[in-house]
DNA sequence: ATGCTGATGGCCT
DNA sequence: GGCCATCAGCATG
């Protein structure tokens, strides 16, 4: 297996062992404070639950690669892929903290540095990650993962954020006290817009 | 601090 | 046709 033989496990156990770990492209780079876990075929909330289509199908390869994915019509949002090949499971990564290259993020984002990588969408904002960067392969190239020499200690748990779908899970992970954590607002039914 | 809303387009049935 | 793994901006307490 190339490279990656620490991100083979099970889904549930991988996610929190990313928490701290750094993950770069080009000159900035951004300490993972928070992610959320997805089990492709027992997972209602994942994209892969209804099987492989062009959008997913990085999620069914090997581990160790991006899945990035555009949403609202604006937005991108990036998992590790992890796991067995074949089996579609992932880790959103939800929020972190600029740990290098904040020029380049600010010009970016143009928020406070607390925000800059604070929410899924702004974290892909701040990296400069679109659908481009679909497939990257996390252990060579511009876009690089560095898991930590120690796992995270603080770690909590709750519901994923934004789904409708299998919201009961308590599949999200955060370093307890991180400010960069987005907060949680579950997910609601909004009237149609004509 | 919490709550609502518009923006905007790919994806899938 | 309907649904989003969202965010910024503005409103209110």
């Amino acid at each position: 297996m190339p490279g990656w033989p620490e991100l083979e496990g099970a889904v549930l156990d991988v996610a929190p062992r990313l928490l701290g770990a750094v993950l770069r492209h080009d000159d900035v780079a951004v300490r993972l404070t928070e992610v959320e876990a997805y089990d492709g075929p027992d997972d209602p909330g994942s994209h892969a639950f209804n099987g492989r289509t062009p959008r997913n199908s990085v999620m069914f390869g090997p581990p160790g690669f991006l899945y990035v994915y555009f949403t609202y019509g604006m937005h991108h949002c990036c998992n590790v892929v992890v796991g067995a090949e074949g089996r579609p499971s992932a880790v959103l990564v939800r929020a972190g903290e600029v740990v290098d290259g904040l020029d380049t993020a600010r010009a970016r984002r143009g928020s406070t540095d607390r925000d800059l990588a604070r929410g899924p969408a702004r974290l892909c904002q701040a990296l400069g990650i679109d659908r481009t960067h679909d497939g990257a392969d996390l252990s060579r190239g511009s876009l690089t993962l560095t898991l930590p020499a120690e796992p995270a200690t603080d770690v909590r748990t709750g519901p994923r954020v934004g789904l409708r779908q299998a919201a009961d899970r308590a599949w999200r992970f955060w370093v307890d006290g991180e400010p960069t954590v987005s907060t949680y607002r579950p997910a609601v039914a909004r009237p149609r817009r004509r």
